[in-house]
DNA sequence: GCAGGTTATCAACACACTGTCGAAAGTGTC
DNA sequence: GACACTTTCGACAGTGTGTTGATAACCTGC
C-alpha cells in the first residue's frame, strides 16, 4: 500500500466514523486502526487528528466554489439565479452532512478551523455584496442598508439555517423547505422597499 | 467558607478564566485552584467542568426571558417593539460575551448544552411565529411563507449574526450596526409584499 | 464538653488519550 | 549486496479526567 493510499484510507476512515460519532469521540488510534496502521504511524501522515478533519472540510469548501459563477449572472433572472446560488450550497454540503457537523465542532475548538471558515464566509459575503450592489446600480433593487452589512446578515442566516437542517438540531427547517424560505428572505431584503 | 460560597467561587472563577481562554483550555484543576480547593473537592460541587459552564449559560438564558413581554405588544408600534425585542438579547448576551463564546463551544461538543440551546431557540421561534401570525391576522402584515418557518430563519439569523459580533469572528457586523441591520431584514421579511 | 452523624477535603490511584523517540524493517537503485 | 530513503511501531513521557477511601471539620443534642 502506497503512502497516498494510506493517506486516502485515513481520510476515508475519518468520514466513515463521523457518521457514527463526533470528532471528539474519534481518537487518533481509531483513525490509525481504520487505515490499518499503528498510532505512531498515523503521525507520519498527519500532524494531528484535527488536520485530518480539516482536510475533509477543505475539500468540501473547494467544491462549493462552483456557485460563484451563478452569482455573476444574477441580472439575467434574479429570482432563479439567487435560487440556484442557494441550491449549490445546499446540495454540496447536504451530501456530506457528517463533514459539516465535524466542521462546526472543530470550529468551536480549533483556531485553524475557525480561520478557514471565516475565510470562506468572507468570500461569499463579498460575492453577495457585489451582486446586491450591482442590482442596485442597474435599478433592479432599491437602496437600503449597506450592501456588505446586509450580505453578512443573509449569508450568516444561510449558514445557520442549513447547519440546523443538516445536523437535525431543532429548531430546523425540513430539507424541502430550506431553499424556499431562505430565498424569500433574500428577495424581500434585497428587492423589497423599506417598510413601516 | 460555606458550600454555597465555594460553589459561587467556582462559577466566578469559570467566568473570569473564560475571558482569557476557551472552555477546552480550562481544566478542572484551574477551576478548583481558582476557588481555593483541590481537584477532587471540585467534584463535590459539580459533576464535571461542563456542568459549571452549563450553569453559567443557564443563568444568562433566564435573564433573556425579559424580552418575552415586548413581543406581546408588537401591534402597539411594530418597528419600535421589534427593535426592543432585538435589543433585549443584544444587551443581555452582549454583557457576557465570554459566556456566549463558551456556550457555542460547549454546544458543539456536549449533548446537554445542545439540548438546552435548542430549547431556548424553540421558545423564541414560538414567540416570534405567534407575533408574525398575529400581525398577519390583524392585516398589518401580508401573507407569505409559513410563519413558523420564517421565524426559524430569522431567529437563526439573529443568533448567528450576534454570535459573530460577540466573538469577533469575521465576517461580523460592528456592535452599533447589529440591531439596525437585523431589524431591516425582519421588517422586510414580515411586512414586505412578495417581490419578483 | 463530648459522642454522633453529616459535610467537606484531599492524597493516591486507575484510565484514556496525545505526541515523540529511536530502533528496526521494507523498498528501490546503482 | 551495499546505500539511502521511506515507512513502521514498541516504549516512553506527559496531561488530563474521574473515583476511592481515609481523614478532618463542623454541627447538634444531651
Amino acid at each position: 500500500m502506497s503512502a497516498q493510499e494510506r493517506e486516502a484510507a485515513i481520510l476515508e476512515t475519518a468520514e466513515r466514523l463521523l457518521d457514527e460519532r463526533s470528532v471528539q469521540e474519534i481518537s487518533v488510534d481509531d483513525l490509525a486502526r481504520g487505515a490499518g496502521i499503528s498510532r505512531p504511524s498515523f503521525y507520519f501522515y498527519f500532524p494531528s487528528k484535527e488536520a485530518v478533519f480539516l482536510t475533509l472540510i477543505d475539500r468540501l469548501v473547494e467544491q462549493a466554489e462552483g456557485g460563484r459563477e451563478v452569482i455573476d449572472r444574477i441580472a439575467e433572472d434574479p429570482a432563479t439565479r439567487w435560487r440556484e446560488g442557494l441550491q449549490v450550497f445546499f446540495e454540496i454540503f447536504g451530501a456530506h452532512r457528517a463533514v459539516v457537523r465535524a466542521g462546526a465542532e472543530l470550529r468551536a475548538v480549533n483556531a485553524e478551523a475557525r480561520e478557514l471558515w471565516s475565510g470562506v464566509m468572507e468570500k461569499w459575503v463579498g460575492y453577495a455584496a457585489g451582486a446586491i450592489e450591482a442590482e442596485r446600480e442597474r435599478g433592479a433593487a432599491p437602496a437600503g442598508v449597506d450592501a456588505r452589512r446586509l450580505a453578512i446578515a443573509l449569508v450568516s442566516m444561510n449558514e445557520r439555517v442549513q447547519y440546523a437542517t443538516f445536523a437535525g438540531e431543532p429548531p430546523s427547517l425540513p430539507d424541502d423547505a430550506v431553499i424556499d424560505v431562505l430565498l424569500e428572505v433574500w428577495l424581500r431584503s434585497v428587492y423589497g422597499e423599506a417598510v413601516l
